[in-house]
RNA sequence: GGUCCGUUCGUCUAGGGGUUAGGACAUAUCCCUUUCACGGAUAAAACACGGGUUCGAUUCCCGUACGGACUACCA
């Protein structure tokens, strides 16, 4: 048993949460249940443009719905309250200016237009602009000018942002659970910002700000952070801290083509990549989600945990609990993981088949009769992949049929098999004591045989004359479901339908 | 362009210096079944390429190709 980790997820409130951070939070929880740890919420709403109203309470219920819910954080507090970072703004400040003080940091006033500028000009010359070692004694900040000249721009209440000195040379290693040692030179890292002129944290102050806070000991993301982890490094050799283990999960990438999986491709190939239906406020866009297509809330982790995790056994069903048993950071692939709605709809099928009846039931039929309610889920369990399609097809089923399947008729309406559908419309009530499928089974059988005819040949058009459909489920417990009169008032109708044979 | 990361059946993956390269989804066929579905069985299907190292490489190393992420006062 590992020590017990302290993991956060920690999404951005700019939009409804993607199936991809679902399985990030997965993965953290998992972690943090196994080892007896917490799973903390934190929620970066450091870039004010990009805030979405809902956001926030739309990643809650999402975590609420998949039965991972946060031990600490946004929603239900902790020791290091606030957990919303624009309730934090102050802190980082503090911190930037400690860097500040140990010349780690420093002053710049380059506006966005002028970086622009000279990008766009780096450009045109093929090659790329970086603020860094390099570069940063050319520019307008406090490495560049005296200190009064930097002392009057800030009196002046000019605005600043303050940037990382990154050392012009040296390495940064780490080890990352999932890619093993990862290095880099700090030549090729940017001087990244750390405070912006709004006076908000980036990102990566924040971050790690908080990380070390919050006392986080893995840092459990998605790999398009990789790039930025020999930043964090940095910054936690900056302050003095030790870092904390990370591990950069592969992404989930889209089921045909190349690239990412993103918003478009749900609505090109029609599933969800949101965990709950999203309504975009803005333009009323409606996403659709796991929830609202009838995926189950267990289905859909197990599902998730296996893109891009795998046990090492041949057992592909876990519960969560058996996730949490079984995860581990060290079986996690490095490679990105195609989407695949085919495995989704399997593992749905899978937890489908073992959901109570009665509890099916009384969410998806609350209006039916209760038995047979759950006679007609247990008829149909086998043959549907998700809950909500109970409705629509009792609907169906319960409705006499008025169209019925003609190439089965093609094929199989004559002679005897009139004779045998006018014979069971004459004789089967009489024959039938106890309206129950056995019953009904003993009843046409000895219709049929009385008159020499063979059951087989007769039931697939006595399946269409009764249902209209030439496939379907047990045609004896149907009937039963359907009841005598409903029988008898469809045998005679398809009677009157289909068309008369003669020879 | 630069930096970093990756590459086993169509897809998710197991494996790992000597294997008939295993499983699952999807596909096909058969069995079960009055039909369809479920279930069962079987089949087809993969180590990106080129060099090393080695008695031997899919496995280790180096290249190449391809794919991906990042390259903002976004996260």
């Amino acid at each position: 048993m590992l020590n017990p980790v302290r993991v956060r997820f920690a999404p951005s409130p700019t939009g409804p949460l993607h199936i991809g951070g679902v399985r990030t939070a997965l993965y953290n929880y998992l972690l943090a249940h196994q080892t007896g740890g917490q799973f903390i919420l934190r929620i970066e709403d450091t870039d004010q443009t990009r805030f979405v109203p809902g956001a926030e309470n739309y990643i809650l219920e999402s975590l609420k719905w998949l039965g991972i819910s946060p031990d600490e954080g946004v929603g239900v507090g902790g020791p290091h309250e606030p957990y919303r970072q624009s309730e934090r703004k102050g802190l980082y400040k503090s911190y930037a200016e400690r860097l500040l003080a140990d010349g780690k940091a420093y002053y710049a006033f380059d506006t966005a237009e002028e970086l622009d500028a000279i990008r766009k000009t780096y450009e045109s010359k093929g090659s790329a602009f970086q603020y860094n070692a390099v570069n940063r004694t050319k520019l307008r900040n406090s490495l560049a000018m005296s200190t009064k000249e930097v002392e009057d721009l800030l009196s002046k209440d000019t605005p600043y942002v303050i940037r990382l000195k990154v050392p012009a040379k040296g390495e940064i290693r780490f080890q990352d659970s999932i890619r093993d040692w990862v290095h880099v030179h700090t030549s090729s890292i940017d001087d990244k910002v750390l405070m912006k002129s709004d006076g908000m944290p980036t990102y990566h102050l924040a971050n790690v700000v908080d990380d070390h806070i919050m006392e986080i000991t893995h840092v459990i993301r998605g790999e398009e952070w990789l790039p930025s982890a020999p930043l964090h490094i940095l910054l936690y050799q900056a302050f003095g801290w030790t870092p904390p283990t990370f591990a950069h999960l592969p992404l989930l990438l889209k089921p045909e083509g190349n690239g990412k999986l993103s918003k478009r491709d749900a609505d090109l190939g029609g599933f969800p990549v949101f965990p709950l239906e999203w309504i975009d406020p803005t333009t009323g866009h409606i996403s659709k989600g796991f929830r609202e297509e009838g995926y189950l809330p267990e289905a859909t982790l197990n599902f998730l945990a296996f893109l891009g995790w795998n046990p090492g056994t041949e057992q592909e069903l876990f519960s969560l609990d058996e996730l949490v048993q079984t995860f581990s950071l060290d079986r996690i692939n490095k490679a990105g993981a195609k989407f695949d709605v085919n495995k989704a709809k399997w593992f749905n099928e899978q937890y489908l088949k073992n959901q109570p009846i009665k509890a099916l039931v009384s969410t998806y039929l609350p209006n039916m009769d209760s038995t047979k309610a759950e006679a007609f889920a247990s008829l149909y369990i086998d043959r549907i992949t998700f809950p909500n399609q109970l409705g629509k097809l009792s609907e169906e089923f319960f409705e006499i049929p008025s169209v019925y399947d003609e190439a089965v008729l093609a094929n199989k309406w004559n002679q005897e098999n009139q004779n045998a559908l006018n014979l069971l419309s004459k004789n089967l009530n009489s024959k039938v004591e106890n309206w129950n499928s056995d019953e009904i089974k003993h009843g046409i059988h000895s219709i049929l045989e009385d008159a020499g005819i063979k059951m087989g040949k007769v039931m697939q058009v006595l399946r269409v004359a009764l249902s209209g459909n030439g496939a379907g489920p047990d045609l004896m417990i149907s009937m039963e479901l359907w009841g005598r009169e409903s029988v008898l008032k469809r045998l005679q109708k398809a009677l009157e339908n289909f068309p008369e044979c003669h020879g």
